[in-house]
DNA sequence: CTGAAAGCGCTTACAG
DNA sequence: CTGAAAGCGCTTACAG
């Protein structure tokens, strides 16, 4: 008995012992057993991360990041993905609820309200991941959605361009967010025209932004930039509007979001927003260690901001 | 007892009594614990799968294919990442092993020694996925690298090209094969010339596609063709290529290996070679459950093929 | 085909 | 700070 709390390093231990304990365990190779531990103790050493989507460059480089820091601590991974659906985020929390999880980090906020239920019922430590919240009792690794689309909205206008489109796919809560920030800066400076918002529910990709552009090109000289809501929809626009033999910046600008790793290559290279994602993973999973631990939490949200990268493309 | 069994469906119940414990267990909302089963059966209901990077998109999809049919039959998927590396890849295995993994699915064939022990030591049912082997004891879901990369270089000797580069990142083992087969197809065409293999162990990406071409179109007429060993690699030679002005693939001819989703989009379009990687993780994780159950599996080796995908660039 | 006994390897809670 | 007892919720192996 005194092993098994000399070994897990609980504090009321012999400090000799502990030495002691330790040697011998390092001798016979002795390691712990999982399962009998999540047995006795109801709780495994299981860490589940559910992300909206793996075929996102963004959500891998979060989850990379993530699971280096958990796995540093003796923790594995569970990765779900819920294709950006709250009822099938639900369903995994349910289904990662039967193995007792020791913790959760979940994306954005938009959990239906059962899934809000099952992580309070079972108390078990969450960190929410990639936006900002007021909410002061969920714990959050993020930045402001709305304020970095605000800020490249801004860098356009600075630019001298007026009609500004809004370009986005998925539409997840994220991006709606994003939608706000445009619109509130265009409010603001007398020049929004909500008929240049273009939408589209399908997954974000090359072949989409092709598309997109094709037709909001289409309005020329009735638009002249236009902000997509992720890198790889302008990745699509660049090349439509090469192969339309229509100039960029000069005939349409046009900006992204993330910055992905080919943005600096494309042709021009691409204006758009530097998002932390890696530091978001890593942070939210020191955050919910911290809590496995039993300390309080210095902060319980956490800002890491964003950066605006201005290429050629605007 | 028996409503254990009856709930595993273990053959020797009556099947009235399996039908009455059955609904008796919806009623109540019975779910069996993972953590004592794992602890009684010393056989966990996890399933490690380990990639060598998820960066790559082709095994985000095969990933998701696998964990889609492991979930199906009740499995959770342990997602592990090897950068490529057997050492890591061994440590991974060796994590995981204390976790008693239902089974394993590990892609290519170049394990360490000593993961290759572990496996056998702990009769832990495999399938390794990715390449083909001829060794009989192993279970391999794949395609034949080799052959792959002979039909795109056959293809483009059919074009008329006879100065064919071969240019590749990552040098992991299947990439060793495809240069084999590049190789392999040039001897016997008379073409061959080992000094136009571009090889760099970095990881691939478009970045380093731009300086591949940058370098090999400066030996330009020498070279007429590129074979790029990842799609990757050849995004960044179509955008180097545009910017240095020169013709594809009239000037330089550019093919692909992979066909990701932006190669369709490409300008011009990318010639490439289609890979079953979804269809490898759906059949390694069906071929893995076939074990579990204990039944005898109809084939050990599964060859699905690949795809020459001509577009533009060639 | 069905059931009573024992035990998987830990941790919790209770004494000292 | 240390230890003996009980039990976590299943399955295995043995009887009937």
């Amino acid at each position: 008995m005194t092993a098994s709390r000399a070994l897990r390093g609980e504090r009321r231990v012999d400090a000799e012992l502990v030495r002691r304990v330790q040697e011998a365990a390092q001798k016979i190779g002795y390691v712990p057993d999982p399962a009998a531990r999540a047995l006795a103790s109801r709780r495994s050493s299981h860490v589940a991360v559910l992300v909206p989507s793996l075929t996102n460059r963004l959500f891998v480089e979060l989850l990379e990041s993530a699971q280096r820091v958990l796995r540093g601590d003796g923790f594995q991974t569970l990765i779900g993905v819920t294709h950006y659906d709250p009822a099938e985020e639900e369903q995994l929390v349910r289904e990662h609820l039967l193995h007792r999880p020791a913790g959760l980090l979940l994306c954005g906020l938009a959990q239906t309200a059962a899934t809000r239920r099952m992580v309070a019922d079972q108390d078990l430590p969450c960190v929410y991941m990639m936006e900002t919240t007021a909410e002061p009792q969920a714990c959050s690794v993020g930045f402001s959605q709305l304020d970095a689309a605000a800020a490249m909205t801004r860098h356009l206008l600075e630019r001298g361009h007026r009609r500004i489109a809004f370009a986005a796919a998925q539409l997840d809560p994220r991006t709606l967010q994003r939608l706000e920030g445009w619109r509130r800066t265009l409010v603001e400076a007398g020049c929004h025209d909500e008929r240049l918002v273009w939408r589209d529910p399908a997954p974000s990709s090359v072949a989409l932004g092709v598309r997109m552009f094709e037709q909001i090109s289409a309005l020329r000289p009735a638009v002249d930039a236009i902000f997509f809501n992720n890198d790889d929809l302008a990745h699509g626009a660049l090349l439509a509007a090469a192969r339309l033999d229509i100039a960029v910046p000069g005939g349409i600008a046009i900006a992204g979001f993330n910055d992905l790793p080919e943005s600096a290559y494309t042709a021009p290279p691409l204006t758009t927003v530097r998002t932390p994602r890696a530091e978001v993973g890593l942070r939210a999973a020191e955050l919910l260690l911290a809590r496995l631990r039993g300390e309080a939490p210095a902060v319980m949200q956490l800002d890491l901001g964003f950066e605006l990268v201005v290429r050629g493309s605007t």
